[in-house]
DNA sequence: CGGCACATTGAACGAAGGTTCAATATACGG
DNA sequence: CCGTATATTGAACCTTCGTTCAATGTGCCG
């Protein structure tokens, strides 16, 4: 039922690359890798994305730090696991404020990346589950949705879509069905958790 | 209006300590310095907390990190900005992964230590003018508070309080008017965000 | 064209929430 | 002992929300 776990791995060390794949590949994980953060951004349009991504820090072309940004950019999230050679603890900051899983430094310890990767992974599939109940909402549904966790009532939300209250009635109802919730505030923290930002009140 | 912004300094070096002290002094911040974790938390019993911390990482007795480890296990929440003269990224991880505002290496450059000062009490002045309204809430207010953000209906939290429904609805009344809040939407973020934790479902 | 998903609305009812007025009770400090 | 803060409850009323039944309209796909 569950897809497997595909991850990531971008490093431009072809021999480090060889032995993460390895020793992932062996713990049971479906691993894909990359030499440059380019290549695997070339790849990302219409393939299935990784789950997780493990990832050097120091590489010509683009850090793993700009992929990370990169991929922020385009409202990608997908967990990171960063590798450093050199220990750089203002590049770990930066990493660590921009929601890095962990920071690990070569040589890795084996149960320090089994230990990030199962993180990353647990991240994942609790957002994966959020994520496909939302993706279940007609477009019209994610509008009435951010109005909703933003707080307004029933009357303003149909004011602000120039709809009727009944009209916004329905949607709610079809929401809280879609999404298995039963109020207000759990839509608000799952909202909240997948970065889904609320309406402007104005 | 405002009181004065605090500053704890925590280092075992004593020329370091006054070497910050007079830097921060001067952009015109209050500072109170304290040789050892121990020492500071001996001084926490009564007096003011500071509003952010600054401690270096690498102190006999306690460590940086078992101090944050141990002002987060009483419930207290200071900001905390790292300053570590060995780079260690494990323990910078730990530290972020904890909540650190930041952590910056020796010698540190004054602008990185003012932004991390600065980012740590515009966190501190949000919570302050969220906690100080909390605080306002009587003891009743706060057990249906936390039934509120979990979502409870008034009937659940009357059931669960044994009083009735109308009661619940007076403390609700409350909670809202002191919080300044109008919606439920509105008190989770606020709780989620002050890290004060939903009633369980149950 | 005939379904199908989506969006829309009205009517009507019951459930839940919000407000106000009034009253009682307890505990604590001056 | 008296005033204050806190906690509690009832009654009445209105608003908002949730639900159901019924109906209309649009756009797309086979």
């Amino acid at each position: 039922m569950t897809p497997p776990n595909r991850l990531g791995i971008v490093d431009d060390d072809a021999g480090m690359n060889k032995a993460l794949r390895r020793l992932l590949e062996t713990a049971g994980y479906e691993v894909r890798c990359w030499l440059s953060a380019l290549e695997f951004l070339a790849d990302l349009a219409g393939q299935p994305a990784p789950d997780c991504l493990i990832v050097d820090v120091d590489m010509p072309g683009m850090t793993g730090l700009e992929l990370q940004q990169t991929l922020a950019a385009d409202g990608r999230t997908i967990p990171m696991v960063f590798l450093s050679g050199v220990g750089d603890i203002p590049m770990t900051v930066k990493a660590m404020k921009a929601g890095a899983v962990s920071f690990l430094t070569k040589p890795v310890m084996d149960d320090d990346l089994f230990a990030a990767v199962r993180a990353a992974l647990e991240l994942v599939s609790w957002r994966r589950s959020a994520r496909a109940k939302f993706e279940m909402l007609t477009p019209r549904e994610r509008e009435v949705f951010v109005h909703v966790i933003a707080g307004s009532l029933n009357k303003q939300i149909a004011c602000k879509l120039a709809i009727s209250e009944q009209t916004v009635k329905v949607h709610r109802m079809r929401i809280m069905a879609k999404l298995d919730e039963h109020s207000v505030a759990g839509l608000v923290r799952t909202a909240d958790r997948l970065g889904i930002p609320p309406a402007a009140q104005s």
